[in-house]
DNA sequence: TATGAATGAGTGTTCATTCAT
DNA sequence: GATGAATGAACACTCATTCAT
């Protein structure tokens, strides 16, 4: 959420009119995908003329490059945020795949979104925008995996690969996510959530 | 791979140029993502005439549908047979693993496809065309759920949700695969198979 | 130069903001012609509001044709005053010649406008609008025609179809200036000048 | 006229369907102007589909930049194979005049188009595209001056600056042109033409 | 049967013009 | 009055699909 303080009614206005293309767009891409949304769409969805999106953004690919970034970044700051407000290192790892589900409860539209960029990377658009993107992502991907080293360090979880357990921890939590979507049957989220912690902290084999 | 025994010769024909049409589909597809490919890409690339594509596929997104299908199918077939083919509960679930990896390293295009598939699963294509395909999908989620679950009830692995592990076994595989192609250091892929199983296997709890 | 005298500030305020635009339309006009040019940029070239313009012409043509009856009169104006100044009439005869290089030498980002005006005649503008506009050239035809028959009649010059004549006068010297223009040579024009007075007034026969 | 010989049906009706564009192209050009004439009017005056114009012409530009490079190929090639078929340094002289009148009476639309771009210069186009169609307005404006250059030598025609005097032969005839065309008065061309070629030769000095 | 030229609906983008402030 | 943000009609261009050959 962008600063607001401190700025003329003007630019607060201009702000606003962001913030509303920007959630017609996460609604538009997340429902329909890029390709089928058009730019009229988005206009429609948010009461606005068709011309006025091109006062914010200069092209379609614009729009949804600033919409990653935008979420990307709440993201990972929701994740950080949370990861560093706990202190013992088994529960930073915990709140790594915590916050991550609840994240994403919360903005399960977005959620499509950041599915498809992360898994197809560069199909939806050239490569130049993705760079400052990919650079996002690295970043945070190199936070998961100094949490889980440090976790190993501390002694909290058996020392293995921190890298490819910072992409397996990506992974596994993205199928379920996405199922627990598409049923919206609604059970609580913690349901997945230990499911997936107990599963990632004792393994399958039998004592 | 299609029967060709007992077609007449102009069945064999068609069949042939369906593969031809198929393939060069699935490497563009897989290259360039299924927007920025035109039919006329795919003829050329299959050495046909653009219209030749419509005397085989109604439409762009049937070709598509066509496409997933037949490999989908190839990759469930694939792994269940290797899964069938070993006899202990915990090598096939350790197989699960393995011929998921093994597939994919020797149809890396399809994996861009296959992956968008699984992910956005509809904004790509329309409703209605997704319900064969799902239930593909669908069924090998189960049969994977039972292979786990027969080994739970075999005592080879602890108990857990198995629908819900069969949804996690997917999801890890996922991201590590992908980076793996993206970097192409190409140390094998044992490296990351042992990797998953040992991670799945015994977690991350020190003993 | 309109006249300011005998009006209220408010008037002369209005006339001023009208003259600011207009050299603002001329400039970007003659710089990147008509369509190129945006009413946001001249209205950025002129430091006005983009809004502002429209208080002072209804459209973008009415701005055009009112930048195109400003210059032609002042053109016109010029070429008259000049031509009056002189005597005899063989002198009147080059004055016209030379006042119109002059009075360009000075305008040359106009120049570029006028002669599309007078070489395409309406493509750029609807009909209607170019009435008036089309009067003040004829009258300007005609007063070069009379001036140049006048010389006919002083025994000047040689007898020839003065309405003609007129319009060859209008188009000898074109490109010649336009080149001139273009190569930024600067020599001084005084050798076009010489060259074109020679040229009609001599012809190219040999004694 | 392109030739058509020696070239596969196909050819020919590829041929066919440029010269159909071309020619609906320069007529609306040659009526409207570039910037008012759209793809979808040259499409319908052709009697094909919008997108037709694409198999044939990259972008709007290109069908422009294409019509006028065969037009004015036309021009340049129908004048000097004139001038050539004369003999005397004098009758090319006046053939170079003859010739230009005779060619935009019967191409009467294409001089519309013809002196736009060639008074304008670039402000329809990108500077790139220009340059090709500058080199051949160029060569035929050296053509032009060595001719005249011949018959100064052959002692035809007076000593002057045969550039200047070529760029001055350009000039004269333009408006005439445009009068005669804008009135449609039909007297034949001849009047024109002796007039001017009176005009150049003879000048206006009384005996 | 196979072709690839023709099509035209659909979309991103621009910009003259309006109007609330 | 002056502004400049908002508008939406207009247009170039693409590409899935058709169909005459």
């Amino acid at each position: 959420m962008p600063e607001t303080a401190g700025l003329s009614r003007k630019e607060r206005d201009q702000q606003r009119r962001r913030e509303d293309l920007l959630a017609a767009a996460e609604h538009l891409f997340g429902l329909k995908g890029y390709h089928h949304t058009t730019m009229e769409d988005i206009a429609h969805e948010a009461q606005y003329g068709t011309g006025t999106i091109y006062l914010y953004f200069k092209k379609k690919e614009e729009l949804y490059e600033a919409l990653l970034e935008r979420k990307i970044g709440d993201y990972v700051e929701f994740v950080q945020g949370r990861v560093e407000s706990v202190a013992s290192p088994i529960d930073k790892v915990r709140t790594l795949l915590r916050a991550k589900l609840e994240f994403f409860e919360k903005h399960m539209e977005f959620f499509r979104i950041y599915l498809a960029e992360m898994t197809t990377a560069d199909s939806t658009l050239h490569r130049s925008c993705n760079e400052r993107r990919e650079r996002m992502y690295y970043a945070h991907q190199e936070f998961v995996a100094r949490t889980l080293s440090d976790a190993m360090q501390a002694g909290a979880i058996r020392e293995v690969d921190p890298t490819r357990l910072a992409t397996a921890f990506e992974g596994v939590v993205n199928p379920l996510l996405s199922e627990w979507i598409k049923q919206r049957s609604r059970e609580s989220l913690c349901v997945i959530e230990s499911f997936v912690i107990d599963l990632l902290l004792k393994g399958l084999e039998k004592k």
